[in-house]
This record gives structure tokens, C-alpha cells and sequence, in this order.
DNA sequence: TACATTTATGCTCAAAGTGAGTATTAGTAG
DNA sequence: CTACTAATACTCACTTTGAGCATAAATGTA
């Protein structure tokens, strides 16, 4: 006898503007299926939820048909990029579980869309970095850094000896304290450590326990789905290096410092000016137009295309971002 | 009102032996879930599937602990790594919905172990390249290519003026027919692509006619699972890259030439000796154990060693194969 | 024992790619 | 005309890669 499951739908949806990864949000309180009952945890709380919606095997013929119909629908936009993501089903990830609901499985996806075009009532476009602070490099080691290396190291500590060794290993790799250094990709498991250390407070919700004890780092989300945000951003991050994905969320115009700023942002690194522009011109994936952009200051920048021959001709690199050149 | 989904668990489940990749296949005649009215197009015609299971939410905490609990109670196996591949729901993907069946969502997994302890009834070990034989360039180019890159020009001509120049893009971009270049990643873009040319039989099961009219390539398997077995070679080929993970698949003490071939099964393509040897070593990957292996045939080999400790160390990297040195 | 054969291992070298600068150019604002 | 700003160009040491040649340590055979 199988219990019942239900399938749902959630989205990523990542805009870069003003130089910030943006994630469009919506307020749980507006969305009919949360009961009263579930109290401050969800409802009231204020935390912003991702947009999610059903996916209905009698409705929808694929997935991804279902996702980019109900974005189309709640944001009024076609999104271009869409990617399946991961499948989240772990027992009470749904706070209506406990409410007797329907064991909710949730297959995530991540779009990326231009910034701008959406503005939907009950949704809005946030920071990723509120979440997921420590994910931000671009102006050197981020401040909460300090802190939550302490809250870790009590975390550690708090272990029996035996195990003590093992939970260094670990927040030695995740953020990099060891000799090996700072990896931009390992955004879920640095989510997910924090989680056991209860260090967000998402920890003590699911606790049923509002009120952390102890520091807690980030802006928390509702449900898992800042879990979920935090594959959306490893995935994204990942992607970066081999796929030519950023060009999903530019203008068809842009300056190759634009670009970077896209990248820097995405992938919370600052880089090197010249050498990225050397590695984005060697790499053929764009082409100049000969126009200019004059907004810029100082000399005025050259307005690049991405050229979409590029998927033909060689491999479709990527701009390298993280494995490429650093720092400035 | 939404209609029934049913939530499955399918596994790639792979091991490397005698330098073929393999993947664990069970005989569905013997699964009992598979109606006989369905005919000669799943029963009867000894396709191979792919291990699959049940999810329970009564039952099962996590996706992954159940897909580790049956494929412990189907292998007397414990399998060490396990990543979640990707999930499945186009409608029609079971067959057994069109008797009235409920949509069937398979979350699929990517398993990998060491061959040699799984020896269960009803399932045996297939060479991954029976199933994508044009994935395995290590003996250069597969004869299939040939014959393969006739049907897809015809495919190409099948259609009105205007999309033939679409489609040959597209086939070019696959298979590296234009000055792309093989690129060993995109097994499950192919095989998709293969799906719509109706090059392989499944799109003639799919379509309830059991006679391709046309050349298929490969061996076919039941259901979706050549699909699923694709997206799991792409996956691993990814991963070799830049995680490592092919010492799931071998032996604790191995050779640098053992681990290669290896690394050449899943990649399909064959590896410079000598590059591939400094890649490994320089990465600090392995270490000598001091001992040697002498059933060479000439001179004896050093016997390596993974370093568990790489992963606390470097942004443990993987052996780079594909992106790394070719040929020989 | 000397020697061919086989495979492992070591070494070299040119070409390409990368990290980190300095230098020059073409605009704007005063 | 000049100071300032940002874009673009060029340089250079260093590392990584692709490809091959050379040597080492076994085995089997004349």
C-alpha cells in the first residue's frame, strides 16, 4: 500500500541587474494552499518563498512544458533557459506533512531570464546574497566569514572527540580554511553544513522552534527552498565554466565589461579585467558591432553580440569565470 | 482536480570491468508490475531494463535511502557512490499508461561500484557501448559512424528547405561533424537526437509499431532506459572531470594503467600513456604504495593508492580525462 | 648468458594558456 | 588644453598541454 504523494513544481528564477544576482520571490502568505495552522514558522513569518506551483499528470505532458507554463503565467515572461535541477523529496521538507498532507515531492528547476521585464503582484526580485551571504567574494573575504567560522568551530567542538576530527575535515573543504582555498561551486554543501550546525535558521523551524539558539547567518526562506536556491546557484556557478549560459541573461547588446559584472556576480568572484577580456574575445563567442556605448565614464566601450555560430563551430566554453582569471 | 502520479526509482548502476563499462540490467519479463497485454513491444521481446523501484513515502525517508535500500536488497550490494540523475515524467514514457495506468515519475540515480560482487537472478551486466555503440571511440571511429551519419542525412533531407539547415546544425553540433570535433559529453543530446531521426527502435515501440522502418543503431532497452543509461554516461563523463570519482569503481591498490583504462571505458576515447601518468601524479590524487604488480607481462607496475586526504587538500579535481591528454 | 620482447616509467620540447602587470587610447568634464 | 576615467593593447614570466623519444625492469628464448 503506498501513501500518497504529490508533485509540485518549483522554479530558480536568476536575473542579474545592478551588478546583483537577483531571485524572484513570492510571499507565502499570498499563496492559497498554506493553511493558518502551520503558524508563525511559515505563515506570518514574512520569509519569501520561491514560486512554485502543481504539476498535473492529466494537464501537463512534460515537466518542463508545466514549469514554463505557470512562470509564463504568474510573471507574464518567457523564459528562455530552463533546466532541470534536482528532485527534493526528503520527509517533512513540507510543513503540511505534519498537518497529515500528502507526502510533497518537489522537482526544481532553474530558469534565467532578463531582469526588468517581470513585475508580477505578490512577487519580487531579491538578492541572492541576502540568503546565502557568505557565497559573495567580489569585495574579499565576506565579513559574516569571521563570525561563522567561530559559530563553527563551537559546532566542532560540540562533538565527541572521535568525531571532532571528521566535522574540521569537513568545514575545512566546504569553505576553503584548509590549504585548499575557496571553491565557488560547493554552494549546496556549505548550505547544507550550516544547516546541521544550525547556524540558519531554517534548522530550528523545521525543529518546530522558532526562536534559534545561537547565531544564525543569511536571510532564511521558507520550507527547503533555500536549499534550493543554493543548487540553483551551484548549478548556475558550474554551468558558468562550460556552457555559454550567460548570454540568457543579457540584452543582445552589451559591453564586455557588462558581461563581466553578469559573471562576477553569478559566480561572487571579482576577476581580472584584461586577461577576461583576452579570454572572452579568444574564445569566439562574441563579435563585435562596431557600435559604442558612451554611458561608460571614461573611453567608451565596444558593444559586443554573442554569436550564436559558436554552438557549431567548437565545444560552446563558456567564459571560464571561476577557473579563469582572478582578482584585480 | 489532479490525476494520479506514481513515483518509481530507476538506477544506472555502473562498474568498469575488462576495460567495458557496464551497466546492471534486469530481464523486465520478470518484473511482475508489467501487464501481458502489453505485448510483444516490452513483454516477450527481452528488452533490457534498467533496476527499478518503488517509492514509498509510508516507507521511505529520503529518495536516496530508499534507492539504497533496494539495490542493497536487490544486489547484496552496498553501493558506495550515489548522485541523483535526473527526473522523468513525459507523458507516455510508460507504457502502461495507455491501459489506464497512472502517470509514472521515475526519479533516476547514477550508482557506481565495483563489479564482480553483484550476482543476482534475473539481472546481468551489459557493456554500456551494446546499447551506444557509436559513444566508444577508443579503436578511433565507430564503423557505426558511418552508416549513422548516412540515416541522419536523410533525416536532414526528410524535411521542407527551411529546417534542413536547423537540422544540420543540430546533427553537426552532436556529432562533431562540422569543426567541432567529438565532444564525449553530450551522450544524452544524441541520443535524443537519434530518438527523433528514429534511428533507434524505441521510436518505433513508441509509436506501437514494433517494425522500424528505417536502420536502428544499437541495442534498444525497455521503456525510456536507453534515455536514462545515455543521461547517466553523460553525467559520469562530466564528473570524472573534475571529481574523483573513478576510484568508486576500482580496486583500493590499482595501477596507473588499470586506473586509465578505466577512465578510457567511460570516456570512450583512448589517453596518451605517459601525459595521462603525470596528469594523475601531479594532482597529488594517489599515492605509491611501495609494492609492485607483476602480472604485467613486462615490467612490473607500482601499485597506487587514492588519497583520501586530496579532498581536504586541493579542490580535489579529478584526472581531467577528457578535457586532458588524448590518443596514443 | 645474451638478447629480443614487453610494459612501466622518466625526460624533453615546442605550443598554448594563464596570472599579473604596464602602456596607450578615446572619450567626458572643467 | 588639461585632468580624469574607463577601455583597449601589449608584455612577460610561468604553468599546462600534446607529443614524442629514451630508459628501466621484468619475461621468455636462442
Amino acid at each position: 500500500m503506498t501513501a500518497r504523494t504529490e508533485v509540485g513544481l518549483n522554479a530558480v528564477i536568476l536575473a542579474v541587474s545592478d551588478q546583483q544576482p537577483r531571485v524572484l520571490t513570492v510571499d507565502p502568505e499570498q499563496l492559497p494552499e498554506i493553511p493558518d495552522a502551520l503558524g508563525p514558522g511559515i505563515k506570518g513569518s514574512g520569509l519569501a518563498a520561491l514560486p512554485s506551483g502543481p504539476f498535473d499528470p492529466a494537464q501537463d505532458r512534460t515537466l518542463e512544458l508545466a514549469l514554463r507554463n505557470w512562470v509564463q503565467w504568474q510573471t507574464k515572461t518567457d523564459i528562455g533557459y530552463v533546466e532541470q535541477l534536482y528532485t527534493f523529496a526528503d520527509q517533512g521538507r513540507d510543513p503540511r506533512e505534519r498537518l497529515g498532507g500528502p507526502r510533497v515531492l518537489s522537482v526544481a528547476y532553474l530558469a534565467l531570464i532578463k531582469e526588468g521585464t517581470v513585475d508580477v503582484a505578490h512577487s519580487r526580485w531579491q538578492d541572492c546574497y541576502a540568503f546565502l551571504p557568505w557565497e559573495d567574494w567580489r569585495g574579499g573575504k565576506p565579513e559574516a566569514i569571521e563570525e561563522l567560522a567561530a559559530a563553527l568551530e563551537g559546532w566542532i567542538g560540540a562533538d565527541g572527540r572521535a568525531n571532532r576530527r571528521q566535522r574540521r575535515e569537513r568545514v575545512e573543504i566546504c569553505f576553503g580554511f584548509g590549504d585548499a582555498g575557496w571553491d565557488g561551486y560547493q554552494v549546496l554543501e556549505r548550505y547544507e553544513l550550516l544547516y546541521e550546525a544550525g547556524l540558519v535558521s531554517e534548522y530550528w523551524l523545521d525543529l518546530g522552534d522558532p526562536k534559534p539558539r545561537g547565531p544564525v547567518f543569511g536571510a532564511p526562506m521558507a520550507y527547503d527552498h533555500r536549499r534550493i536556491l543554493a543548487t540553483g546557484l551551484g548549478r548556475i556557478r558550474g554551468k558558468l565554466r562550460y556552457r555559454p549560459v550567460v548570454f540568457e541573461l543579457i540584452e543582445r547588446d552589451f559591453t564586455l565589461m557588462g558581461l563581466q559584472h553578469v559573471v562576477e556576480a553569478l559566480s561572487g568572484l571579482r576577476l581580472h579585467k584584461q586577461n577576461f577580456r583576452r579570454l572572452v574575445e579568444r574564445s569566439g563567442l562574441v563579435e563585435g558591432t562596431g557600435r559604442l556605448d558612451n554611458r561608460t565614464g571614461g573611453r567608451p566601450a565596444e558593444l559586443f553580440r554573442f554569436r550564436r555560430e559558436v554552438l557549431r563551430e567548437r565545444r560552446a566554453p563558456g567564459v571560464g569565470a571561476l577557473a579563469g582569471p582572478r582578482a584585480d
